[in-house]
DNA sequence: GCGCACATGTAAATCGTTACATGATTCG
DNA sequence: CGAATCATGTAACGATTTACATGTGCGC
């Protein structure tokens, strides 16, 4: 259900489906993505709900929107979902599944190569975070103190970003070592 | 599809559902979950798809369990899995969603106690993997050499594990310093 | 006898992805 | 006039969770 608090949670200021999809490509990008079909489909619940109400209105660029509005009910429920403590485990890694079962190949070169393969796909996405963390730094020369504090907030899962995927990196340069070690040995 | 894969991979050597699940709980603990539920449900279909055989067999410690087998067919659906390369990118926390928001509540002092609470549960999860990794460390001396290459393997991604909570709970920390000083401001 | 670990499933509901379907506006 | 971006949805399917439902064997 946490789809739900997060659409609630953006909506605490006015915006349409589609607006709501640039939050999830530009700010939770590394952490959190839903589909547009997913999106409209679950507004359209919490409409129903009473969470939520809407409107047409015309765009600035393109046709006309449909403007959700967070209702009171809506609020309280971000309110009990904020109170209740941090919502911990359910990380899903398939490549770490694949890694687990490599060892089936019986080629440690296989291996090394599908670290390697992961170790640039991670770098990438490392750069792209990297990427957002020095705009800002670029924009806002008194980091963090000069943030007023929901951006704040907002660094602070940036930085848990960076320094996630910064600690994937170094594990797989690590793994890669080990396994060119082992490869040697034989 | 990858929960597919996983059990096709456990299944290298014969198991039942029941101990399909003792593979979660202990191996992949720190990056993915299933239900028993779920984890007998697939099993059925993937024996109806040609995957796996199964047949009934006597327990040593309690009642008759339905052990299955993989088919040429499963192994060759793992190998095709193997050498797709890595699947990157669906990391899920919804801490980060709360995270985001918590700036409404418009208290900082609400913030700094979710950040405690949950530098506390970063850090349990991260006991349990130190203690996983310690006790490893006491049978086999000379790690990782000493492995052989499956267990070499999954201790791979027991690192990976401890890496990356590692660096959550440096993140939580740091995250808790800079929420001080910024309350002190005020 | 009670509780725990062992053992297997079904049903209902929701979540999530992929494919399909449509159309307006803007910029080059 | 074509491509990109803006904009909204439906349908079908598969993945996942939660609740329900049942029963064995062992140790205290």
């Amino acid at each position: 259900m946490t789809l739900d608090h997060i659409l609630l949670g953006i909506l605490r200021r006015p915006a349409s489906g589609y607006e709501i999809k640039q939050w999830f490509e530009n700010v939770f990008q590394h952490f959190w993505n839903a589909k547009l079909s997913q999106i409209y489909r679950t507004l359209k619940r919490l409409e129903a709900q009473g969470y939520l109400t809407s409107e047409m209105a015309p765009s600035e660029q393109g046709p006309d929107k449909r403007v959700y509005r967070i209702t009171p009910a809506g609020r309280a429920r971000v309110q009990v979902w904020l109170e209740q403590g941090p919502e911990v485990g359910n990380d899903r890694h398939a490549y770490l599944a694949q890694l687990t079962f490599l060892s089936e190949l019986k080629d440690l070169r296989k291996s090394l190569e599908f670290m390697e393969q992961l170790r640039t796909r991670l770098s990438q996405r490392l750069a792209v975070l990297r990427g957002i963390d020095a705009h800002w730094r670029a924009e806002e020369p008194g980091l963090p103190d000069s943030l007023d504090d929901e951006q704040f907030h907002l660094y602070l899962t940036l930085q848990m970003g960076l320094s996630k995927i910064g600690a994937s990196v170094k594990w797989a340069d690590d793994s890669i070592s080990q396994l060119n070690k082992r490869l040697e040995r034989k």
